[in-house]
DNA sequence: GACCGCCCGAATGTATCCAATCTATTAGAC
DNA sequence: GTCTAATAGATTGGATACATTCGGGCGGTC
């Protein structure tokens, strides 16, 4: 059920890549029959697949009724900061002494192109990069499977912040990842924790002063 | 697929139920068909059902091979006791404040059952609920739904560390109930939240000492 | 004109049947 | 005797068809 051969999977691996991408929105309907068509399948592969985005937050199913794109109220995308807040920096001290030099230096490569970089949805796929990297080293437990998931059920949030943000409000946060990365590479972990834990925490406060992210997305 | 009437939801609250009480251990296989004979279904519920438990984390899935309760290494196991230290925290305070004194006196209530317990599954169930109930003031939300998966997830650890322990190793543990409840009872959110994390801590670092608690379930 | 109840249609939930995959056993060769 | 390879059985994955449930629209009544 969760191979690459398996057609759950894969409906499961498309309709999330549509999720995390913003094709589908939260709040947007699936229906089952749909999707099966989409993939030349029957309803029940689409079922399983449904139940599999249930694990990672992104769908959500009310019996007998249908199946939405999972949507957050401005308090439980907060929430969700904050407990990456707290996780996040652990999980970066799991992987922090097994980063080899090409990660760390993939890692500065990607700060240089988010400087650069204009466009919205290319900084998200960029910033996740940067910080999916800095976790690279660290086993796959059930850490950074939480972990994972709140960057996924958090994602259509961020991309609309940052589309009203734009660019210009972005300068602290390459200063941040700088900042991270020196840490990093001098091995300080509890410099890297505290740097990351602040990182997520001033996302979380700029958010919380954007009802309009909520507002668009919940209502739309 | 979440309510009482649906079968496959019907099956996946037994299944838990069963996981939970130490009915089905880590590493158990689950066939499908013999659940639903057991529930004189078909099989097409019992998939989902068990696509319910993973999504809890208390069953593993191999795509056509089988399905399996999930066990944890030591490491891992540690890893959630470490994520629940950070977290548990964040939920009390979400609830400390909405707490009437009916739930306070239900916990105080369920100190004394504790205290004058010997058999092991009940003190599991007591503690749990005692738990629970210091977190029933806060809202439904992801932290509570995680808070809840990771002890479901290390229940049958701790059942088994508890029977090694044994009564004795729990009056520390008593103790710490008791300051918890002392805090809340002044809305003391800071001095709460800290008793709460030494708890879980304190616990993880007992459980790091007992090796024999994952040779025991992961072998047998 | 507003409210209540019935009915019908659309979507979800489940059973049965068949196909694809894996596992364990057994036979065979070295 | 041990290891390898092929086969048969068991088990899971998926398609089709039927049952159940929910919601909207229609008509009727107060």
């Amino acid at each position: 059920m969760a191979s690459p051969k398996v057609v759950s999977a894969l409906i499961a691996d498309d309709l999330r890549k549509q999720i995390l991408a913003g094709d589908l929105l939260p709040g947007d309907r699936i229906r089952q029959e749909e999707i099966a068509e989409e993939f030349d399948a029957s309803r029940i592969p689409v079922r399983e697949a449904l139940l599999i985005l249930v694990n990672d937050g992104l769908v959500e199913i009310v019996a007998n009724s249908g199946a939405w794109v999972s949507s957050l109220t401005m308090a439980e995308c907060l929430e969700q900061y904050e407990i990456r807040e707290r996780i996040e920096p652990l999980l970066l001290r799991a992987s922090l002494m097994n980063l080899d030099q090409a990660t760390i230096d993939a890692m500065e490569s990607l700060i240089g192109k988010m400087e650069q970089n204009q466009d919205v949805r290319t900084f998200m796929a960029l910033d996740r990069d940067f910080h999916m990297l800095s976790y690279s080293a660290a086993p796959d437990t059930s850490l950074k499977t939480i972990v994972v998931k709140l960057w996924n059920t958090t994602q259509a949030y961020r991309r609309v912040y940052a589309q009203l943000a734009g660019s210009p409000g972005l300068s602290v946060t390459h200063l941040e990842h700088r900042l991270l990365v020196e840490a990093i590479v001098r091995r300080d972990s509890f410099e890297a924790e505290r740097i990351l834990g602040s990182h997520i925490r001033r996302t979380r406060i700029a958010l919380a002063q954007h009802h309009e992210v909520f507002k668009a997305l919940n209502e739309g």
